[in-house]
DNA sequence: GTCACACTGTTAACCGAATCACACTGTAGA
DNA sequence: TCTACAGTGTGATTCGGTTAACAGTGTGAC
């Protein structure tokens, strides 16, 4: 049985990676895998495999390993992506597209139901056979069709204000990809994607490489 | 004087927060700031950001705050974000071509020199400005042009090929947004950008929450 | 049947980051 | 000049997650 316990934040983070492996391995016929063999195929450790896995309830056998099709089951109802949440985008321009147009995220439990924008070049076009609707019109949407996650990909400088919209229209969780932090009430989550925090790491290493090895010529 | 030590990478990845909020305020004339401020403009903790600008060795005054512009060149330092690191992005896809079009890059120290794909549709077209290439022009430009940083947009059956020949033609860092992990060996740095992992965390913590207060009803 | 051992489950040790507590400092105000 | 105190700097503590150590177990081999 699945622990009630809250699963922290690193596992869930790693939750994706196994499930696209599991999945992979179910496909190709097996029925069980050991954690030393996801450990070596995700280049981690086993122990971390483990206990990672604990959290979903699944037991393993010796000898034997994992029962596939229930870690996969077990790890899809810890992140909701058994079902499908109702989800809709604001601002569509060049990242809101891409993401939209991601068809992976169909399998993530994702279902897109409306687009919004507040250019009217862009309203009533189609992106992915979507049509683009008024911001106007959003609240309501939120509100019948019981909106679950509203995944923010507006200009910084409004962010906030249509944060505040959708939360007060109900929703109870926010992606957001501006670079700014938002705040919001309490009870309602917010997951930010920061490019520059990744570009950030990405480069801070990339200087402590280069200082330990001196540099090629450039 | 800025420490050499390796600077944590929690501590890295909030250093794009603080330099918009230093620069703002740097553009409202003030010329210090206390940790406090920034702790309560950023909703975190005063330690926390005392902590972090520890790393950076410049020095507070009592009753006044440490001074913005310091603070400001100091973690554009440890960032590199100080002078420009040349990158090239290959998968001029709908990912890609957000990310090419995404202006405040070139605040990041980041300089696209190059856009790449394989698909002949493309190949010659211009994206922001810049015309597609072809992959195979990729080695030389990264050589000829001692580019540092490789953004990996392609899709994910091909991403490791893609990084392989990144790598053997003398990339040092990869900036990759495809969902499965990829290898390289020993000294060049890869920083992933998982969209899944995120997304992820939200619906965890959405679930946790809706375990906590019995959801409303659906 | 029974033996070996690959693999699990669990408790304990470890580590790095977040947080706390508090002494220190030098400015602003009287 | 003196005082109060906002704000820094630092050593000590806590915490969460990772890693290690090891006992337990049931499968597969013979
Ligand atoms: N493009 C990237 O690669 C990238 C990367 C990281 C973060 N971001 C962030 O994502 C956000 C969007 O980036 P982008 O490049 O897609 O910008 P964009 O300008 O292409 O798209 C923004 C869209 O939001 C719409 N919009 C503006 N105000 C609105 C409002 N009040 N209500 C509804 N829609 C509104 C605009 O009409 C536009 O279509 C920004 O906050 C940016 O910082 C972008
Ligand atoms: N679109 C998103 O929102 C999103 C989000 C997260 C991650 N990703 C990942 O980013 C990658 C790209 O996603 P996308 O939506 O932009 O896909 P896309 O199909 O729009 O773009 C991929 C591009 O790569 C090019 N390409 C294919 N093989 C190539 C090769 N061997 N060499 C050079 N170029 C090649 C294609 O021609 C295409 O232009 C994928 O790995 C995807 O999983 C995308």
């Amino acid at each position: 049985m699945a622990k009630l316990d809250s699963v922290p934040a690193p596992t869930l983070r790693r939750f994706p990676n196994y499930l696209t492996l599991l999945k992979q391995h179910l496909q190709d016929g097996q029925s069980h895998i050991s954690c030393t063999h996801i450990a070596q195929d995700l280049d981690m450790t086993a122990i971390r495999v483990r206990k990672d896995l604990e959290m979903t309830g699944v037991v393993g056998r010796p000898r034997v390993g994992y029962p596939i099709l229930p870690l996969v089951e077990a790890i899809e109802q810890l992140l909701g992506w058994n079902e499908p949440s109702r989800a809709i985008l604001v601002g569509a321009g060049n990242l809101g597209s891409a993401i939209i147009g991601y068809a992976p995220l169909g399998q993530m439990g994702l279902k897109i139901m409306g687009i919004f924008d507040n250019d009217a070049h862009k309203i009533g076009t189609r992106i992915q056979g979507q049509t683009v609707l008024t911001t106007e019109q959003m609240p309501e949407m939120i509100r019948n069709h019981s909106i679950d996650i509203g995944i923010l990909t507006v200009p910084e400088k409004v962010a906030q204000e249509v944060a505040d919209s959708m939360v007060s229209a109900g929703l109870s969780a926010i992606w957001a990809f501006t670079p700014r932090p938002i705040t919001v009430p309490e009870g309602v989550v917010v997951e930010r994607v920061q490019l520059a925090a990744s570009l950030a790491v990405l480069m801070g290493r990339m200087l402590e490489e280069d200082r330990r090895v001196p540099a090629r010529a450039g």
